[in-house]
DNA sequence: GAGTTTGAAACT
DNA sequence: CAGTTTCAAACTC
């Protein structure tokens, strides 16, 4: 997912979407977001401020059950309503280990879904990217790691380190299968591998584990995870790798499950879902920026300012990567 | 199951 | 930004 943070503050469309709006600066009350659950799992949001156009904009494009309710006292004070502890915040009962969609609110591809397995991180606390759960935007389920934060138990570290990912890289939480560039048919890496000894023909590789060729953004040395590579049809005669020349045919067909979603979003105009993970990113970076304004002793006034902004950046990255995946250009 | 290899992520 | 270290998964024996 891409929410601002850090370096990225400066991000594309921020200043045209112009917020926070003026009136949201001189001391006024957060605005309340209610998202009311439905017995479909998903509905529209309930914008208390409608008056704000930011505002009825995230609500066309949020889809989420149960409500958020982010108050001036609760980011004073850091309580900020979370999957384990909020007496405002009423989740789906289905939340934890079952989410279907990644972090920027797509579903996750068959290959996602088949990939989760449980992590045996020792040393990580299971709170960076190195986790496989933490990197999917899980919490760990039946996992055999040791010391994990990766809980609901530990919602504000967990807070942090997403946070802290953001800052470092924007996307750390897209999916890194993409569609690549327009026209293309076959799903692509979105950043590239590096392997240098694997020949991309083995699981260290991501593009081979993700079932997809190598690229021209692939920074591998001694590729042979190509069309024609000798080395790669061998590979494929054999018998275990059946389900790889499936995934190609599929491929073939171009209808990839980000494709899938992509065309169904244009169907539906401005209909769009986001996951909890989203909005407990984007609630780390709001509390980051209260805890900031707390340690320098801002006055409460700028501390919302500081707050509002950054959730505008947040919404500003949030509808970058809906307006990306439905293939609307946005300068 | 233990040890090794690998490459992404994190760090300097 | 490049080089190095850390980490966990993939792989081999």
């Amino acid at each position: 997912m891409a929410v601002a943070g850090g370096n990225h503050r400066a991000s594309r469309g921020y200043e045209a979407l112009a917020w926070p709006p003026a009136q949201a600066r001189d001391g006024a009350a957060l605005s309340t977001i209610c998202i009311p659950a439905s017995s479909q799992g998903k509905t529209d949001l309930q914008i208390s401020d409608t008056s704000n156009p930011m505002m009825t904009l995230l609500g066309q494009f949020l889809s989420v059950p149960g409500k958020l309710d982010l108050s001036e006292q609760q980011l004073d004070n850091g309580s900020l309503p979370t999957v384990a502890s909020s007496a405002e915040f009423h989740p789906e009962p289905d939340l934890q280990g079952s989410t279907k969609v990644t972090l920027i609110g797509l579903p996750l591809s068959s290959w996602d879904i088949k990939s989760r397995k449980p992590c045996n991180c020792t040393k990580s606390q299971c709170l960076k990217l190195y986790c496989d759960c933490f990197a999917n935007g899980d919490f760990c389920s039946n996992c055999n790691c040791n010391n994990c934060y990766n809980n609901p138990l530990h919602e504000t570290e967990r807070f942090k380190a997403i946070k802290a990912c953001l800052d470092r890289n924007p996307e750390a939480f897209l999916p890194k299968i993409g569609k690549g560039k327009t026209g293309d048919i076959k799903p692509r890496h979105n950043k590239g591998c590096n392997c240098k000894r694997s020949g991309c023909l083995k699981n260290y590789c991501e593009c081979f584990e993700a079932k997809i060729m190598c690229s021209s953004i692939c920074k591998c040395i001694g590729c042979k995870n190509y069309e024609e590579s000798p080395d790669r049809k061998t590979l494929m005669n054999m018998p275990d790798y059946t389900d790889i020349r499936n995934n190609e045919e599929d491929n073939s067909m171009s209808t990839s499950a980000f494709e899938m979603l992509s065309e169904s979003r244009k169907d539906s105009q401005t209909t769009a879902c986001i996951s909890w993970d989203i909005i407990e990113a984007t609630c780390a970076c709001l509390l980051a920026q209260a805890e900031e304004a707390e340690k320098e002793a801002y006055s409460i006034c700028v501390a919302e300012q500081m707050i509002l902004e950054e959730f505008g950046r947040c919404l500003s990255q949030i509808l970058h990567s809906e307006f990306k995946s439905q293939g609307v250009k946005v300068e």
